[in-house]
RNA sequence: GGUGGGAUGUCCGAGUGGCUAAAGGAGACGGGCUGUAAACCCGUUGGCUAACGCCUACGUUGGUUCGAAUCCAACUCCCACCA
């Protein structure tokens, strides 16, 4: 029903999840039937981040079209660290570590793709074969049919051979035979033809193709990614405030969703088909408004909405626009409205939910009444780090006291700055907020 | 092992006795313009101070000098060439 005119692998070009293919009969074994395929994810925090959004959406594209996928967690292969197109060595983490980031990943794919109903996916952890595998029997069965003549040509290793800085150790050099191994063994098992993942795995699927060539007499497929890429060049996925997280607790909803409304519209058309179902026909229509009516954003807008709701739900993306709303009233309200009036009026509960991610200093209620210098109690608050700082700011107009510019240095803090029983709401620049709170 | 070069503010990089809190650039931050954009323009960018000013800062330690980022010595680290 989602691809009623096009073939899966039509599709997928594109929406330009298509980087490299190793055999042009993918786009035709597609069509035969069900295939069963599988992408690694790599354990290397509690939460994948927006760069991981890329993969489960390739992964959901072909469970929509009938495959079966299979999500596998590295539980085994993160113990170990991927050295591919890495420049340093990378300290190992604990077994524990681990074991919790795999766990929190898990949790995190089971909202992308079905794991129940009629073509259920399958969720691994490749630590379930890799931690028993007895290491003579893999020497003998495995490591014999790796040569390392052809291992050290490969790019993904040359770079560190090259540097003998860092140079690259056995541990992480053996890498590769292991996510060789995972893609024999899901083979095997689940009769797995099909590996995807970023375009920096392109050497570690090869590999694991080899092997089931070899051992199972098994010809079997391989895709990677692209790379997501920015118009300015920029790297993708990291915002002012750091890595864009796909956990709520790391990346607000508010914060996520602001993430996608400030994308560049060159960017946009692209985003929209990697990362929403949208059809050819929405996503085009989105274009031409890009187009025609740039100003009113509505592609940047609806990538927002799609994404936050894909990711966080409905009730979280409701949050995240009416936070948005409350905040940039101004130029949502084709600039009649001024950002003054859009605090006025709110209540207690709105305020703390649409600040909600906005930091906050608690304050005795005292302080009102001793009428100290304002700039004095936000450097206390840890609003500046300086008293300097914070008197630059005020020279150049950029600090607000509930959206009103504060242009005199020794303003006093006394019961007239709390817009309501408690809260006074700074701001310093366009939108960066912090929420004072008398108690 | 030998010889030369270097270490400056968030980063790059000028400065070779006082006029240097230290040119210039990048970044960052603020303002303006605008579409919560890009580009562009303006301003700010060690601390304290309303300000005069004071303090801290040019790898480390010590010295010369009225005065040092700048001269000298030792030390540490980096780089290049030679072996």
């Amino acid at each position: 029903m989602e691809y009623p005119y096009m073939r899966l692998f039509d599709t997928l070009q594109w929406r330009g999840f298509v980087h490299q293919v190793t055999h042009p009969e993918l786009a035709d074994a597609l069509e035969k039937g069900p295939m069963t395929l599988y992408c690694g994810f790599d354990p290397t925090a509690d939460s994948l981040h927006i760069g991981s959004l890329l993969p489960i959406m390739g992964l959901a594209h072909f469970q929509r079209a009938g495959h079966r996928v299979i999500a596998l967690v590295g539980g085994g292969t993160g113990l170990i660290g991927d050295p591919s197109f890495k420049a340093d060595e990378r300290s190992l983490m604990t077994k524990e570590q681990v074991a919790a980031y795999v766990e929190g990943i898990q949790r995190q794919l089971a909202h992308f793709l079905h794991f129940d109903g009629p073509n259920p996916a399958i969720m691994l952890n490749n630590a379930d074969w890799l931690a028993e595998l007895p290491l003579l029997d893999f020497l003998r069965d495995i490591g014999k049919h790796f040569s390392v003549n052809v291992m050290l040509s490969k790019d993904a290793v040359r770079k560190r051979l090259e540097d003998r800085e860092h140079g690259i150790s056995y541990t992480e050099f053996s890498y590769s035979l292991l996510q060789a191994y995972d893609y024999l063994h899901l083979c095997r098992k689940f009769d797995c033809r099909l590996q995807v993942g970023g375009s920096d795995q392109w050497g570690n699927i090869v590999a694991g193709m080899d092997l089931s060539r070899r051992l199972l007499g098994k010809e079997t497929f391989g895709m990677t990614f692209p790379l997501v890429t920015k118009a300015d060049g920029s790297k993708f996925g990291k915002s002012e405030a750091g890595n864009v997280w796909l956990d709520s607790a790391r990346t607000s909803p508010y914060r996520f969703y602001q993430f996608w409304i400030n994308q560049a519209d060159a960017d946009v058309p692209r985003f929209l088909r990697y990362f929403t179902f949208l059809n050819q026909e929405e996503i085009e229509a989105l274009e031409a408004c890009i187009r025609s009516e740039p100003e009113k954003r509505a592609a940047q807008r609806r990538l927002a909405e799609e994404v936050t709701r894909l990711v966080h739900g409905e009730e979280a993306l409701a949050g995240a626009v009416k936070a948005s709303q409350a905040v940039f009233v101004g130029a949502l309200m084709h600039g009649t409205a001024t950002m003054e009036a859009s605090l006025q009026g709110l209540d207690e509960a709105t305020l703390n939910e649409v600040f909600s991610e906005a930091p906050g200093t608690e304050l005795p209620r005292a302080v009102l009444a001793e009428g100290r210098v304002l700039l004095d109690v936000l450097v206390d608050a840890g609003v500046f780090s300086s008293k300097g700082e914070a008197r630059r700011l005020v020279k150049s107009g950029g600090l607000y006291l509930n959206n009103e510019r504060v242009d005199t240095e020794d303003t006093k803090l006394t019961e007239q700055a709390l817009i309501t029983e408690h809260i006074a709401v700074i701001r310093t620049g366009k939108k960066n907020y912090h929420l004072l709170r008398f108690v």
